[in-house]
DNA sequence: GACATAGGCAACAAGGAGGTTGCTTATGAC
DNA sequence: GTCATAAGCAACCTCCTTGTTGCCTATGTC
């Protein structure tokens, strides 16, 4: 699911679990689903359902690993999402620029 | 001014409804609810549900002027959600640096 | 004062999100 | 082959989100 919408990207990144598991997948290594599921409170179900999102707006991939699914942090997803913020930001620098030339008129 | 967390000012970005706010907002000029309703096909009650989601991100604030009320885009939270995806891709870049950085010992 | 305009409040409905439980399937270890 | 481990599937529950409608209040205009 390659090019999810910026709102399904932030809407993912909008739950504080997934952000931590997001965080936790960050750290370089790919890790089961099982193995993200230690040391929380939830059950592997709802890790499972949180990876899915996760996966679906492009911020993680999944590859299967003998008996095991090995979840992967993407980075190219959070780069258009950082894009995104840069341009909503600059959108508004802009804006103060203009009314900054029109003041000063 | 409330310090939202960061996964609540993303679910307050995964709308698509709230990002077309936040971007006409960050052209620069305050707008009113009526006016920020008009052309699109909500209800006035559902654009102000809105931006009361965003305003208690700290994406937006709000100032009573005369019957109307002016919401106005605020930089500073956007800034922090792009410092919070900046340190995600910075962990990242890290864990492959540590990670060639074995490969090659 | 009468009227129009801007907005608030509250109740409601539909649908989705987050989570659980129980059971099944697939793979690896012995 | 037997057993343990990793994960999938499906049903179900509860609560929040999104949006509506109807009515009330406040402010500006004539």
């Amino acid at each position: 699911m390659l090019n999810a919408s910026p709102a399904e990207v932030f809407a993912a990144l909008g739950d504080p679990t997934r952000l931590a598991i997001l965080a936790r997948l960050a750290e370089g290594e790919p890790r089961s689903i099982t193995a993200l599921g230690e040391g929380g409170r939830l059950t592997r179900q709802a890790v499972t359902k949180h990876l899915r999102v996760l996966e679906g707006a492009g911020l993680i991939a999944s590859r299967k690993a003998g008996r095991e699914v090995r979840f992967a942090y993407r980075p190219d997803t959070v780069d258009e999402a950082r894009a995104y913020l840069d341009r909503v930001a600059r959108q508004w620098d802009d804006a103060l620029g203009q009314l900054k030339a029109f003041v000063e008129k």
